[in-house]
DNA sequence: ATTGTAAATAGAAATGATTTCTTTTTAGAA
DNA sequence: TTCTAAAAAGAAATCATTTCTATTTACAAT
């Protein structure tokens, strides 16, 4: 299963640009969620030039594309991640080393039964530390 | 049950202050979730000098505490809510009107056992549109 | 009741992550 | 190659939220 991001980007109606390539490959390498800026800062090693709002934009439309996701994060901050799976699941994330992992698991089909209106969008995320960083740091993020 | 938000705020080790009781009371009675600033207006109404910061500071302060609840928005601003149930459950919020939902299910004890880590927290949250604002704007909040 | 003290608050100011704006560049179709 | 809408740079603005300091207050202990 190769990744075809410029596939992908081209499935959203989206132009396969040299950065949201780059985005994506870097994101896709991590196992780990990113902020903007780090991402950013990854990005200006190979782009001579590059902006803080095109990676804003950029990681916004991936995410609203699917192709990426957000996570909710305590501090408010905005951070995204890649994720290799297709199927729909959750995460667990670490808030110490941000790795993420995946929890398998929705109970949202009976959830949305019983919802009396219209369900536009669920979230569905555990929070914690990692067995490693627990291990270390014994109890605080 | 007649709730007794001085007691509430002791056994927090918070003081019962007129502005502390004040915002339990205000949110008490909505059945839908608010912002700080929104708070703080109804809050000037009683209170000649009421400063935004403490309203923050205090609806933040209750949430810690577990008195009120966070609604975690699209928008990204801050905005809380009082349920008067006691039991462990999640809510589904209207974007629209922003009245909430009660939704008593967790499938958290399951999904806690499979991750490998240690679980500090959990977010489950339904947004959508409730029935009557469905029915007005069919579709968008 | 009075006092002492940590907690709470007002008000003003700062913050800084995120967004907006305008101009220039580019991807990709024709 | 040409054309055009989409994408991006760079600078600037935004504004919800936080921080700071002086003042006030809740309430526990006299
Ligand atoms: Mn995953
Ligand atoms: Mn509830
Ligand atoms: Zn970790
Ligand atoms: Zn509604």
């Amino acid at each position: 299963m190769p990744e075809n991001f410029a596939h992908n980007l081209k499935d959203l109606k989206l132009k396969a640009t040299p950065k949201r390539l780059a985005i994506l490959s870097l994101l896709a390498e991590e196992l780990s969620y990113a902020s903007p800026e780090e991402v950013w800062r990854k990005l200006r090693r190979n782009f001579a030039s590059i902006g803080l709002p095109t990676v804003y934009r950029n990681l916004e439309d991936l995410a609203n594309g699917g192709l990426i996701t957000k996570v909710i994060h305590p501090n408010r901050q905005l951070y995204y991640y890649f994720c290799p799976n297709s199927h729909h699941h959750h995460h667990f994330i670490c808030l110490s080393c941000r790795k993420v992992e995946d929890i398998n698991f929705c109970g949202m089909e009976e959830i949305e039964k019983k919802v009396d209106g219209t369900v536009l969008s669920h979230i569905v995320q555990v929070n914690g530390l990692c067995r490693d960083c627990a291990e270390s740091h014994g109890g605080t993020p």
